[in-house]
DNA sequence: TTGCAATTGATAATCAATCTCAATAGATTG
DNA sequence: CAATCTATTGAGATTGATTATCAATTGCAA
């Protein structure tokens, strides 16, 4: 059995809050080298592992959606605070935030279905949006 | 415009042959890299490469399914001919195939509602299975 | 102001996946 | 069957994203 560890005391950095900032900027799901890239551009000499850790940990709290594409971890400022999945512009990283209680129902009766427990599900719709779709002709 | 290329001639080497009976005697997912490692300690020489070479044409000819988990490749041979999904015990790999119309209706739904074209989708459903789950205790 | 643990970041280390390229071996032709 | 062509192989190098190190820094509470 585990003590019950004392809350982690997070701090506030100026790096941290750049992140979130950073991220808040977009509307889309950008990478955590993306994003180092746009910070670095934009003057910060914050470092890379940072940019990382600060992702992992907005993830962590829910104050990011995180998902993963082509074996790269995305990330995006969330909005809606409730679980949801997403529509993603495969060309420009946009996103709309879409909810579907059928397909959660779904997911879990297919689960127990089965007999299995803990069931998770990964959701997510790409595609070529119309501002992208119009940009290529 | 292209010309039309010949029909690529795909010779039959062993390597290829000892990776799909490999991946046909498991029944759920496994990394190029897991498949290796079998091979090797059922005392194959194969190389890894060509194993990762194998899976690739094995999931473009439509002979086994691949998604990512985790950042990882994971492959399986594919029963069902058509468009489907899954249904994957974390623990141990083990797959069960599901078609869902729903789904796929909803997933071109919210697509086209968007704006969005040449929308695909990415759904799995991940669990312990049964097994695994007594397993644990 | 002090004290100290949390944080940072340059750099090294991982690790899956891909690339190189010389050697090998299917398939085809005579 | 032998010669030829070229797809295939695989050991090793390389890439690229992510994580681990660890000494220096800094938030923050007392
Ligand atoms: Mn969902
Ligand atoms: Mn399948
Ligand atoms: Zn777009
Ligand atoms: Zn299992």
């Amino acid at each position: 059995m585990n003590a019950i560890e004392p809350a982690a005391a997070k701090r506030r950095t100026w790096q941290r809050d750049a992140v979130r900032d950073a991220l808040l900027e977009r509307d889309g799901f950008v990478s955590a080298q993306m994003l180092h890239s746009a910070l670095r551009d934009a003057g910060s000499t914050i470092g890379l592992a940072t940019v990382y850790r600060a992702l992992a940990d907005l993830a962590a709290d829910g104050a990011a959606d995180h998902l993963q594409h082509d074996g790269e971890s995305l990330y995006r400022a969330c909005g809606s605070s409730g679980h949801h999945h997403h529509l993603i512009c495969r060309s420009c990283g946009r996103a709309v935030e879409i909810s579907a209680d059928a397909v959660e129902a779904w997911a879990r009766a297919v689960a127990a279905e089965h007999g299995f427990r803990d069931a998770e599900h990964v959701v997510d719709v790409f595609g070529t949006c119309a501002d992208c779709a119009r940009a290529a002709d």
